[in-house]
DNA sequence: AACGGTAGGTGTACGCCGTATACCTGTCAA
DNA sequence: TTGACAGGTATACGGCGTACACCTACCGTT
């Protein structure tokens, strides 16, 4: 076997082996020491063979994040909105938590990932399914936050956008492509519909700031009502 | 003037002067072009030259965060719980916004900033100041995550520890030193309150699990009220 | 059987980064 | 006058992402 030297020893790299090899030592020793180097030395290959593969380390998180979002169960079709969201979203947080070094990855990438626009599509149809307007549906997913990837934060937050300058740069906010459309139909509805009198766009074209509000309020009536009714750790086992 | 060579021609460094700078760089070209070599380059010195002022890197962070908490605005003494955390919360807000990098600095930290413990203890104690016990002021605490701080995250979501392993190492976790109490008396009654069966300690002393289910069914519980009575953006003004 | 293209792994190099270490210089107390 | 010391400097190291040129084994075509 040491014979066949060079020719099939080494199963050949591949960018679905590069990811896997990618979250595992991410898992193991954290993302701030994955780097393409280390990941390289793992897979026994010189660091720029990943490039033939993955255009650079941005792409490359992009797909660890695919991965972990790829864990979260479906959707079950059959059941009561409440139930079903409830379900998905403690799913994602067990997905998550077992990668521990995904939320912080997520929240630091510019753009959600295809993965996670196909979860958050799902999660806004389960909505729909359940009686929710578009606009109600809308206003809940900035309620709920990443909180709905098993974690939390503000997924649309436009100031989020990691790179440039904290003055909000004028550009003129791309209407969203017709494929778009076409691969994330409920997102696409509550986008439109979140366009008040702005323009029709996914980030800026809703309120920050009234989402804000809205989901900050939400809360503060649910937390008003448990202090009202005299809410004690009795409760727990609800 | 040009004669006066190298006495005092440049103010000289501070930790203060740094930090602003620090911040101001950020602010205009973003966190990830914030480097030791740039941040001295704009303070007219040489990089070696910050490191008598701030141990490192991450210090220096930790001290940008602190100038941002230190924007939000101070508790008003007088009103009622609700109002009183509904403005603070989007004075938080304000000052998140003015520095978009801050969110995400804040998330990556290991552990939370003095000024950040800070605020956050005085929110509890304004909680406790309208009549909620410990315990509830403690899952109020979870439920309202990041979004205590104008933006959301779980901020003592356990698993973030960024750095080490995904395997929930079993540290023991040490009894909170006397100290804190001393300075953070509200986060110290409830991070005791929160050892139900456990040890007394401040982060994974609490159930995560619950702490996420009690905000989720918060949440779902509230958004059901909303969809229940016919929700539409008519009740925008409300 | 010979051959040219190509997919995929390699080697080297560049410009960044954070920061350890040694050094210098101006100020001020004794 | 001296000598300690605070604070700015110079140099250097190891690590990072990745551009670019190369090499090589395989393949379909002729």
């Amino acid at each position: 076997m040491a014979e066949q030297a060079g020719t099939l020893r080494r199963t050949p790299l591949s960018r679905d082996r590069i990811l896997r090899a990618a979250v595992a030592l991410a898992d193991e020793t954290g993302i701030e020491s994955l780097s393409m180097r280390n990941l390289a030395h793992d897979l026994g290959v010189v660091p720029m063979a990943l490039y033939k593969h993955v255009a650079n380390k941005d792409e490359l998180l992009d797909g660890m994040i695919d991965v972990v979002v790829g864990q979260i169960d479906a959707p079950e079709p059959d059941a009561h909105w409440k139930d079903a969201i409830r379900r998905r979203v403690l799913s994602a947080r067990e997905a998550l938590r077992r990668h521990p070094w995904a939320p912080l990855a997520i929240e630091s990438r510019t753009m959600a990932t295809p993965a996670v626009l196909a979860y958050l599509d799902s999660v806004v149809g389960t909505f729909q399914a359940g009686g929710f307007s578009a606009d109600l549906a809308h206003h809940v997913m900035h309620t709920m936050g990443s909180r709905i990837l098993g974690f939390s934060q503000e997924l649309f937050d436009a100031s989020r956008r990691a790179g440039r300058s904290g003055t909000t740069n004028p550009e003129p906010p791309a209407a969203l492509p017709p494929e778009f459309a076409a691969r994330f139909p409920h997102l696409a509805e509550i986008a439109t519909a979140a366009a008040h009198d702005d323009q029709s766009v996914v980030g800026p074209g809703c309120d920050d700031q009234f989402e804000f509000e809205f989901a900050l309020d939400l809360l503060l009536d649910g937390i008003e009502r448990l202090h009202q009714q005299g809410w004690t750790s009795a409760h727990r086992h609800r």
